[in-house]
RNA sequence: GCGCCUGUAGCUCAGUCGGACAGAGCAACGGACUUCUAAUCCGUAGGUCGCACGUUCGAAUCGUGCCAGGCGCGCCA
């Protein structure tokens, strides 16, 4: 890559610069190499000097000198440098430095960009995790995006990963959620009930109700209530993690495994997390309860994880889980939540650092809320009358390409409006078209070039022709494929790619209006053609990493 | 009251490790289709980066204090 052979020249640079006398300090700061705003200040720009001035106690612009003059450029990719404001050096490279990317992304085609940040640790993104009692809405499609596409990302940068839903299959939420269906059986019945107000008021319990009695028979109806509600419960929620399932599968969203709370206690890992603490004197008794000294690891207060009546508590579950993912062999381990749940990250943090796990094992991203609206008007979600707008509803409505884009297009810690109007849209406010167009313009462009002319193959003849600046634009964006992809693993902020897609869309867009690929000149005409087959490659390497398709044809 | 997130153009949002003159789309206005897909492009206009102070060669970015909106502060999940 040209920055960092930039960045190891200005180190030889200054190294030797010291060697000749021009500068005072061998104390030199990290090399910082960026792409100025402006194109009129070069390819890459560096602070070197300016940030060296105090070490060296020289003016910023005479160390820059030293620094320029001392500079080998034995691979001839620099056309000049420029000395400019309070210090910078301005690099402009020569325009056929930036060519040989153009074989790269032809040869490597998918792995293009593929960095070896992770080494091969493996690493599992727990995400989605609703409850099992009710229908997925657009809160938990973010999430859901947001964690795929982070996953994505960590595998293509060189993790193994896994993808995990964590089932909350044990606790009081079920058995309301079985009660709530239960009474719905008595009621289709004939039976007159009184249906409480903190159960489950939707519509979808009827349905439930009615296939559970298809299928439980009413036999079901006559065993005790307990046994009745426990029936109920399983069945439903069995029933309502096959629509989820169906309702992450339309997103595009698919899971290696799904974990069941109920699971942890049967098989008596949740006492065994608790007793794995108590050992090393973390756990304590006061006011008939059981408490994690969390505030001794950084969180607010020390919490129960056994109540005075003898149930441990979601937090107790939730130590056991995590502890159960290291044992399994994970070297990191990344929860995507909703941010309703952010008052609980301290907590789990300072039960996993009790776990005897570094900060950098654990992480926690957080969605913020998704505003769901319509002509910019907010759509109505009732829940309580059982009357919301849900995930099938808005994917069934808008589609998956423009549903993940949507909510890839904003930083995940951001609160966003997603307004089905605009979603629905084929303008530029909505930029997954925007992006998908360059990919079926391409697929035309090869189809008339291979139907009509005959041409087999994109072959690297004659790059150095490609020397117009919207050619050199293109490229150099290209290029910057890479390091955005590694930037946006390292940070988990696959917004980043998103946004680069929309640049190099438009700079293709723009190319592609003021020049032709298909000309008379087939001297002109290859190079091109490579050309774009790399950018090609790039958009559908790159909407394939966000989970969005890339079209022949639009 | 305490904590977390957010505040950038009329609207929706980017802005990397503190860098040079603040970025895009939409909306507005004016242009470009006998051409490889006009779901496109070109141009014009639009800013107290919530406010104030501080840190320094340099702040949308870091610190402190305010203001506004959202969320959270259970022996709920």
């Amino acid at each position: 890559m040209i920055k960092q052979r930039l960045k190891q020249m200005l180190l030889d640079a200054a190294r030797s610069a010291y060697e000749a006398g021009r500068l005072l300090s061998p104390d030199f700061p990290e090399t910082s190499v960026e792409e100025p705003k402006i194109e009129a200040h070069g390819d890459f720009a560096t602070n070197f000097a300016m940030a060296g001035a105090s070490a060296q106690k020289m003016p910023p612009r005479k160390i820059a000198e030293a620094i320029a003059d001392h500079l080998d450029d034995h691979e001839g990719i620099i056309e000049k440098t420029e000395i400019a404001g309070p210090g910078f050096i301005n690099f402009f490279i020569r325009q056929t430095a930036w060519l040989p990317v153009l074989k790269e992304i032809h040869d490597k085609d998918h792995s293009f960009g593929a960095a070896g940040l992770g080494d091969g640790k493996k690493v599992q993104v727990e995400f989605v995790s609703a409850n099992p009692t009710g229908p997925l809405h657009i809160g938990h499609g973010r999430g859901a995006v947001v964690g795929d596409t982070v996953a994505s990302l960590l595998s293509f940068c060189g993790y193994r990963v896994d993808r995990e839903y964590y089932i909350n299959d044990a606790g009081r939420q079920i058995h309301t959620l079985g009660k709530s269906v239960y009474l719905r059986c008595l009621e289709l019945g004939g039976k007159e009930v009184e249906f409480p107000e903190d159960a489950y008021q939707g519509d979808y319990i009827y349905e439930i109700a009615k296939s559970a009695i298809a299928e439980k028979g009413p036999g079901m109806l006559e065993k005790s209530e307990q046994e009745a509600v426990e029936i109920c419960a399983r069945y439903a929620a069995g029933q309502i993690l096959k629509d989820i399932r169906v309702d992450l599968e339309n997103l595009g969203v698919r899971f290696d495994s799904w974990f069941s709370e109920q699971k942890l206690y049967d098989s008596g890992r949740v006492d065994k997390a608790l007793s794995f603490l108590e050992k090393k004197g973390l756990i304590y008794e006061k006011d008939d309860a059981r408490w994690f000294a969390a505030s001794r690891f950084g969180d607010e207060k020390d919490r129960v994880v056994v109540r005075k009546n003898g149930q441990t508590t979601y937090f107790a579950s939730d130590i056991a889980y995590h502890l159960e993912k290291y044992e399994r062999g994970y070297d990191r381990v990344i929860d995507v939540w909703g941010a309703d749940h952010h008052g609980y990250v301290q907590r789990l943090s300072a039960a996993i650092t009790a776990m005897g796990k570094s900060s950098g094992q654990f992480r926690v991203i957080l969605t913020q809320l998704v505003n769901l609206l319509r002509k910019g008007r907010p759509v109505s979600m009732s829940t309580r009358a059982g009357r919301f707008v849900t995930l099938r509803d808005v994917t069934d409505e808008v589609g998956r390409d423009a549903a993940r884009f949507i909510f890839l297009t904003r930083h995940h810690e951001s609160p966003l409006d997603f307004d089905l109007e605009v979603a629905k849209a084929k303008t530029n406010d909505n930029p997954v078209y925007y992006v998908q167009y360059v990919h079926a313009r391409i697929s035309s462009i090869w189809k008339k070039a291979t139907e009509e002319r005959g041409i087999q193959a994109a072959l690297p003849n004659g790059l150095e022709l490609l020397c117009e600046p919207e050619e050199i634009r293109l490229i150099k964006q290209l290029a910057r494929y890479p390091e955005t992809v590694a930037v946006a693993a390292e940070l988990m902020e696959p917004h980043r790619v998103a946004y680069y897609l929309m640049d190099l869309a438009a700079l293709f867009h723009a190319y592609y209006n003021k020049h032709r690929v298909l000309t008379d000149d087939p001297n002109i005409t290859e190079p091109r053609l490579y050309m774009i087959m790399a950018v090609q490659k790039i958009i559908r390497n790159g909407l394939g990493m966000l989970g969005v398709s890339a079209p022949e044809t639009m």
